[in-house]
DNA sequence: TTGTACGCGTTATCAA
DNA sequence: TTGATAACGCGTACAA
């Protein structure tokens, strides 16, 4: 019996959000037991019809809903997913992390984002979290691996991690979800080739990074295929739009331009391609352009940018399922490459081709 | 004293990855009581030195860390912000999101993302532990803001709940971080009329957001300023890239076209634009075209975008700001407008000037 | 079918 | 300066 009396208390404190109801709550109200409302409201126990309704009644009358973090600390479990990201602002990974969001929320996980490019440190303790029960599994996009994570990797221990979107392996323990980079560069060159543009230079991304490198090498075999020559430099290097702005410039300053450059991404193909169109060049007449990602503005660029598409979709899906399985301890056979998918468009259009640009 | 000779739990458990170190175990191990190692891992309290050393030296061989939901349970206080986003692929809101999360950070917050644009009723369930203990507050990005909100608001309740970016009050009662919408449209479409554009069109939001309905009244008041004609109809409606080529398409069935058209968005005026070269036109020759967000690609395009900078990182700041001090239950002035600013860019190039387009 | 008792890991209060 | 104790809200083994 509630004390009527004692107002005391009710007077004294100050008006904060009172305290939302709890099991507890509900099992009084309802004449029960809190166990009994814990069983009724997961719902898959044996519980009286009459006693299950009446359960339902109040805590809907309650608005009640449960305490994420009473129930994460009493199963050791939290059903979240850390998702480590070098940059939301980039549409590749935030295109991604949508998809990931929405395939996990499938899955019955949330997510929490990890800004590796913003400050590592931090994602170094969030990522300690996988120990404290705090999250329950990793998502890494990018070639970057917390450090307590690959110390424990490399001690042998097994855990829950699974990598998508990069090709790099921090550690060879980490099953990862991939495209088959080498295979995709090389059919956007093969058709740069096909197109007959025969100085088809590469703008290739960050020497240290393992997807540079596969690019790369698609691009050199392609050419070595078509017995074309293999320019001894790159036009440059880097990911960013200032990459392929300063790339642009760096060609510009050439005596002989190359007929088309293939670009390790979207990003710098932007930076390539308004920087040659700010000084008069055009695409595809003068020079094509290629990239790599099929960033949703590559359709909306005047010319729309021939690119390899990366199917986001897929991988998130794949990647989501395997780390779930991981989670769950169920031993899942390491996945195959997904399909990739060259998307052509008049960034490299054939050269001998007339344009429907009207005007000139 | 550990029983050395129990190892049969050791044999028959699984391969786990085994229990992580918590403060009962630094305390045994130091010698102490777990009391004292909360306290002095919490630091700020009155410890013995060689204590507070002991105790960080454990912690620090065992690879402590502090298990997030223990924590939270007991503290009532989670360190979560929850950020409802309508879509995070869109580089309006994953820019304005970054910078949240990296101010968050620094005031000792992590984010969670709620995706109103996918899944509304989730969302809603999210918004839900602001009273179970699950997040600290509630960031309101767009229009939309969760039922059990706005009843609760509507009962009188004061709410850790602020909103930026989108000009709507779901509610009265929440305090907004926002730019003058009307003047910054207005100061976009007065650039245009000075720029010699007579025939000024209006690519309209969405008619029931209020946002459209303030930049709309501002390209309006811009006009009759200038003691211009106001169009009778918009050339079309919708933030999408689709609407802004849907928008295309219906103003060159016109017989007569406007010189200019001020969009209410850069995404739609990336479509807009597009759609009219794609068939011929030149911007801003034939039409001049503003837009409004000055997303990242706005200075990419060709020709590039002239638009009004929503002052993201400002927002960010002063919204979480507000939000962190609402938890804090210190009462603060409501904030004023954000000053805003328009990026001239050759889109709305003067009509009457040379170009330097090479070749023609 | 339901209730009792306990523990998940932490911090706050109180007493020493 | 430190330790014992309780409580945050929940789920589950065990007993009834």
């Amino acid at each position: 019996m509630a004390r009527q009396h004692d107002t005391s208390r009710n007077l004294s404190q100050k008006p904060q959000p009172r305290r939302s109801p709890t099991i507890a709550d509900i099992a009084r109200l309802a004449g029960v037991s809190p166990s009994t409302v814990s069983r009724s409201l997961a719902g898959n126990e044996r519980i009286g019809k009459e006693t299950r309704r009446r359960i339902a009644d109040v805590a809907r009358d309650l608005g009640y809903s449960v305490n994420r973090h009473a129930r994460s600390l009493r199963m050791q479990r939290s059903g979240i997913l850390l998702v480590l990201i070098p940059d939301i602002a980039n549409l590749n990974y935030s295109d991604l992390l949508m998809q990931i969001d929405s395939i996990a929320h499938e899955r019955g996980y949330d997510i929490r984002i990890g800004h590796t490019g913003v400050d590592a440190g931090r994602v170094d303790r969030q990522a300690e979290e996988l120990f404290t029960g705090g999250i329950d599994g990793i998502l890494l996009t990018s070639d970057y691996c917390p450090s307590s994570i690959s110390q424990r990797l490399a001690a042998g221990e097994v855990l829950p991690v699974v990598r998508t979107l990069s090709p790099t392996a921090p550690d060879e323990r980490i099953v990862g979800v991939q495209i088959d980079e080498e295979a995709a560069a090389f059919d956007a060159v093969s058709h740069l080739v096909k197109r007959d543009y025969r100085r088809i230079a590469h703008l290739a991304g960050s020497p240290g990074v393992l997807v540079s490198r596969l690019r790369m090498n698609g691009w050199r075999r392609a050419l070595v295929e078509a017995g074309l020559q293999i320019p001894d430099k790159f036009i440059g290097e880097g990911f960013a739009v200032d990459d392929g702005r300063r790339a642009a410039r760096s060609l510009m300053a050439r005596t002989v331009y190359p007929d088309a450059v293939f670009c390790a991404n979207d990003l710098s193909a932007y930076g390539l391609m308004a920087e040659l169109q700010a000084n008069g060049l055009k695409i595809p007449q003068d020079i094509a352009v290629a990239g790599f990602d099929d960033l949703s503005f590559s359709s909306l660029f005047s010319p729309p940018l021939t690119t390899v598409r990366l199917p986001r979709r897929e991988m998130a899906e794949a990647s989501v399922r395997y780390l779930v399985d991981l989670i769950d301890g169920k031993a899942t056979p390491s996945p195959d490459y997904i399909p990739h998918q060259l998307i052509i468009r008049k960034s490299s259009g054939d050269r001998k081709m007339e344009y429907e640009k009207p005007g000139c």
